[in-house]
RNA sequence: CGGGAUGUGGCCCAGUGGCUAGGGCACCUGGUUUGGGACCAGGGGAUCGGAGGUUCGAAUCCUCUCAUCCCGACCA
């Protein structure tokens, strides 16, 4: 491509609102361009990028066995209500009509699609496993999106669904894909770890998030140095240590203004491991007997005094569509006192217990009453309730595996992998038949990456002080040729003879001054820099500068072609 | 959905009641330059986010509204 025929232009100075290095420069170097919030476009840069990042993707699933499919964005809200989904998820899902007043939806994920497609298509276990992928666009209308294309709401995601007659074969595919994504980070160059991860609105058990470890991202991920436990702090476990005693009496005490447990624990000298505390929080629950409606209830969480809740946890434990935090009035109308509340006295609320509380005795906690705290309270003697684990873990509590100190990091999930069991093919009535001839339903398995953020996330990881610093595999050209001289003759030549030879260039042949073409060299990024300029042309020789390293040379006319094959191979 | 901020040519910004809305970058024309964001001269481009109001007079004050960004809630 030559840069006189190229449309978009560079900016010198950064448009404001970008929050990531990785962002400014994709906007500076005139990659991406905003349509609305959290919409964006593609310019030609960033869409070789796009491609090449996708072609990748694709062979890496075509080398297990995927076939390469294509599902619509707009469905027939029909599927979705069959799975639930038009009930259970909000305003993220965007839900119109067509003109004949069907209710449709804009996909933001293809379970429903697929699943639709296969139990036409499958009849026999003849016929399994099977994996089918696609690159198609989503909608998710995220409330905020942010940070570019971190966290957009129309995004390109490789989605790819495995259909297995039993739980090995999925096992099996789910570790090909577990595998077949490092590979593709690797590819493009990304160092990415794979954490264990919450399932959320996806259902199903088994689940593996691949981040990218970057203070930009908006996941926390919970780490162990000492040995190899990794997971996202929904779902992370933590090594509780527990406080078993004798019981001693329940005993009612005046503690004035002690409404947190820094307060509590300072006014009675004990540790904040001796209490436990309650925290309220509003459950949207769907109606047993009609899955289109929804009710909410009070669920007060009990955990001990040292420890949080976490709320994706406690979602699970109490099967709760949604939570958010209770009002005051909501608080007291169920009996509890907000500051000083407890189980103890507490009804029309569900209760769940951490198991820290439950395998820990004679814990101060509120007497529901304002001003006073009740000790010695305990699980089971004192008041009943779900124990679950809802802990969040968080930097310094004890690794579950080995119990030294865990880390927190930030990080950017830039693909997933979900065991989904038979979470839809039950639901949709997806079944092959078995040797017997009897119906069973399909186990299912499904797997995303997200094509823009996993460029933006390149982005972020590629680039120096003056602009993007590309890998070649996902660079949109090879190299970049910066031509000085007084016409094009030479540069057209060479440009000519290295796509010749298979790669892909960018020639600078417009009128500008060298310092301009250096510095949108730099800032578009591509591993390759020749410059063509009077002196070295007098000795018949050009100028080749790596981008990453810096690293400049001369080559002669003659070598042009096979010194850039060598740099871009290495 | 709560809290905060910002909307002025393609981009970055100045302009807090008073002449025809200004600068830098970018763009066009001519000339001079030509190895790290050149210089000179000339030029084009704006219903000051939108609507309503106050006023002799509004980019500027008031009301409403829309959009974007940040924090939180939310999020495969």
């Amino acid at each position: 491509m030559r840069m006189t025929g190229l449309f978009s232009r560079t900016l010198r100075e950064t448009p404001g609102k970008t929050e990531s290095k990785g962002h400014e420069f994709l906007l500076r170097a005139g990659y991406i361009r905003q349509a609305a919030a959290g919409i964006y476009s593609a310019l030609p840069l960033a869409f070789r990028s796009l491609r090449k990042i996708e072609q990748i993707i694709r062979e890496e699933m075509n080398a297990i066995g995927g076939l390469e499919i294509l599902m619509p964005v707009v469905n027939p809200a029909e599927i979705w209500k069959e799975t639930g989904r038009w009930y259970s998820i909000d305003a993220e899902l965007s839900r119109f009509k067509d003109r004949n007043d069907r209710d449709m939806v804009l996909a933001m994920t293809h379970e429903e699609t697929v699943t639709d497609i296969m139990r036409d298509e499958l009849q026999t276990y003849r016929q399994l496993p099977t994996m089918v992928y696609h690159f198609q666009t989503k909608w998710r209308d995220d409330p905020r999106p942010r940070a570019g294309l971190i966290r957009v709401r129309e995004f390109t995601m490789k989605d790819s669904y495995s259909f297995d007659r039993n739980q090995e074969g999925l096992e099996k595919q789910y570790d090909a894909h577990y595998h077949a994504y490092f590979r593709i980070f690797k590819r493009c160059g990304l160092p990415v770890i794979a954490v264990a991860s919450d399932t959320g609105m996806m259902g199903g058990k088994v689940s593996h998030e691949y981040m990218y470890l970057n203070p930009i991202g908006e996941d926390t991920i919970i780490l162990c140095s000492s040995c190899d436990y990794s997971a996202n702090r929904q779902v992370a476990d933590i090594h509780k240590q527990l406080y078993p005693e004798d019981l001693l009496e329940i005993e009612e005490k005046e503690t004035p203004g002690t409404k947190t447990i820094e307060e509590l624990s300072a006014f009675l000298g004990i540790p904040a491991r001796k209490t436990a505390k309650a925290v309220m929080l509003m459950g949207r629950f769907t109606d047993p007997g009609d899955e289109e409606k929804s009710y909410e209830k009070l669920i007060t969480a009990i955990i001990r005094g040292d420890l949080d809740v976490e709320e994706a946890k406690l979602q699970k434990a109490c099967g709760a569509l949604a939570l958010r935090p209770a009002h005051d009035e909501e608080i007291t109308a169920c009996g509890l006192v907000p500051g000083y509340a407890s189980p103890i006295g507490a009804r029309d609320t569900e209760i769940i217990v951490d198991d820290s509380v439950a395998g820990s005795n004679n814990l101060v906690a509120g007497a529901n009453k304002e001003g006073y705290h009740l000790l010695n309270t305990n699980f089971g003697r004192d008041y009943a309730g779900t124990i679950a684990d809802i802990a969040s873990a968080r930097e310094g509590l004890a690794c579950p595996q080995c119990k030294e100190p865990l880390e927190a990091k930030r990080g950017v999930e830039v693909g997933n992998i979900f065991q989904l069991g038979t979470r839809y093919s039950e639901s949709m009535g997806c079944t092959f038949q078995d040797e017997n001839g009897k119906a069973q339903p399909v186990i299912m398995g499904s797997y995303g990456i997200g094509v823009g953020r996993l460029l933006a996330c390149l982005a972020e990881e590629f680039h120096d002080d003056k602009g993007l610093v590309l890998p070649a595999a996902i660079a949109p050209f090879h190299v970049h040729i910066v031509n000085l001289l007084k016409t094009n003759e030479e540069a057209e030549k060479i440009y000519a003879d290295l796509m010749e030879a298979g790669l892909e260039v960018i020639l600078d042949d417009r009128k500008e001054t060298a310092g301009v073409k250096f510095n949108d060299a730099d800032l578009l990024g591509m591993p390759l820099r020749i410059t063509l300029g009077n002196k070295a042309m007098q000795d018949g020789e050009v100028e080749f500068t790596v981008r990453s390293s810096g690293e400049g040379y001369r080559v002669s006319l003659g070598e042009v072609v096979t010194s850039a094959m060598d740099v871009l191979n290495r």
